[in-house]
DNA sequence: TGTACATCAGTGAACGCGCGTTCACTGATGTAC
DNA sequence: TGTACATCAGTGAACGCGCGTTCACTGATGTAC
């Protein structure tokens, strides 16, 4: 099901620079017609009509409107990975929480319209054991870069104590990070979004020690 | 557009017995089909077929899908809401932070298919803006009566020092919920679910105070 | 309580559109010489 | 570098199905007497 990556024929065949070029298209113009109007609400005739090209460009591309939503989904995903990773490395050797917790919120809550597509694909993996576990394996990845980065700052900074393990903190992390995304979809305020994240984050890794910083808005 | 609940012939006609109970069979048989689904891959035809009848009576009731599933909504929402309103007024006037999270958390990770259809609501939802201020106001009125327990629990009980107000308490026992949801529906595991969002939200809601119960599995 | 009548609620056939899918064709791309 | 040829990629018309929507009809429900 998972693996080739799409309708290739047969075996190893040479991808033109005329064909990437058209895959990529439609990927782009499905990825806004997706954030738009919601995966399940799409036609394919629509994804040509947004990317100018015909249907059988599409039906030469991919096989299934599913397939296309994979290949967008893990495009976007591994995208996001590579610049979470930077964010946490980014810093340099001096492992400093807040700033990390800065950083990462940035990447994270960067774009409203990938977190409408991320949640679209997550109803479509809720009903999907195998697309599911793609999903939760990106989040197991997610996880040990949060729980790796946490480890090394254990002994710089003082960290959680109610959450035992740096497995359970990275959880948390993550799981802030959802409740946020939600709020988010709704009132659309990114700022507030990356400011409530950041109190989150700052309340579940630390002990206690943090400014209050009073929190507005509904 | 909301409102009136539903298709009604002109003004005030009585609704018949008969019509009462087609239109809760085609609701409770819309909701095993979204959630078995997702609203967006269903048809009006495939929920008439499910409810056994023709679809006729779908027009007779409804006017749009769209029209059906708010109604689901509102109706799933109204009985979730007033559940949380008795699990936190349950174990009397002694407030008691622990009992409390055990009672609200076996309620809101009650059924999975509910997790999914809310779910669904909520991508919906974040692409319509009169829908998505349905969906805060609902948010909001549960915030507030966490919120309004959490401040008669202060006092009694060591409560948070991080997130300032109560409101921000609420806030975040909100997202801890929304968090957990997400992990749920892609495993599967009420159990799990339930034993770490109790986990979230002590470590949200104590000081630092209580064991820390270490968390397994992915 | 029974009967007659009026209105209501759901039936199921019919219509038509949108769109998924296919395919013969043509212009684009790349390769061999 | 240019030309000829083979293969590839996308075109756009055609087909047909699923399903949304309508509607004349009929059995169900409720009311008046």
């Amino acid at each position: 099901m998972a693996g080739d990556g799409g309708t290739g024929r047969g075996g190893a065949g040479r991808v033109t620079r005329r064909r990437a070029r058209t895959r990529a298209d439609l990927l782009r113009a499905a990825f806004a017609v997706f954030a738009a109007k919601g995966f399940g609400h799409v036609s394919i005739e629509e994804v040509c009509e947004a990317a100018g090209y015909s249907r059988g460009a599409f039906y030469s591309n991919f096989a299934t409107l599913d397939e296309l939503f994979f290949a967008l989904y893990a495009e976007r995903a591994a995208l996001i990975a590579e610049q979470v990773s930077a964010a946490l490395a980014g810093g340099g050797p001096d492992l400093d929480v807040p700033a990390t917790v800065d950083r990462v919120t940035g990447v994270l809550l960067l774009d409203r319209d990938w977190l409408l597509v991320k949640t679209d694909f997550l109803v479509r993996a809720a009903r999907d054991p195998d697309v599911s576990r793609t999903l939760l394996e990106h989040r197991a990845g997610l996880r040990r870069a949060l729980a790796d980065h946490l480890g090394r700052a254990r002994g710089h900074t003082e960290l959680p104590a109610v959450l035992g393990t740096v497995e359970s903190a990275a959880h948390a992390v993550v799981a802030a990070y959802d409740g946020v995304t939600v709020q988010l979809m709704l009132d659309g305020d990114v700022e507030h979004a990356r400011a409530w994240l950041k109190q989150l984050l700052t309340a579940l890794l630390t002990d206690g020690s943090a400014e209050p910083a009073a929190h507005r808005r509904g």
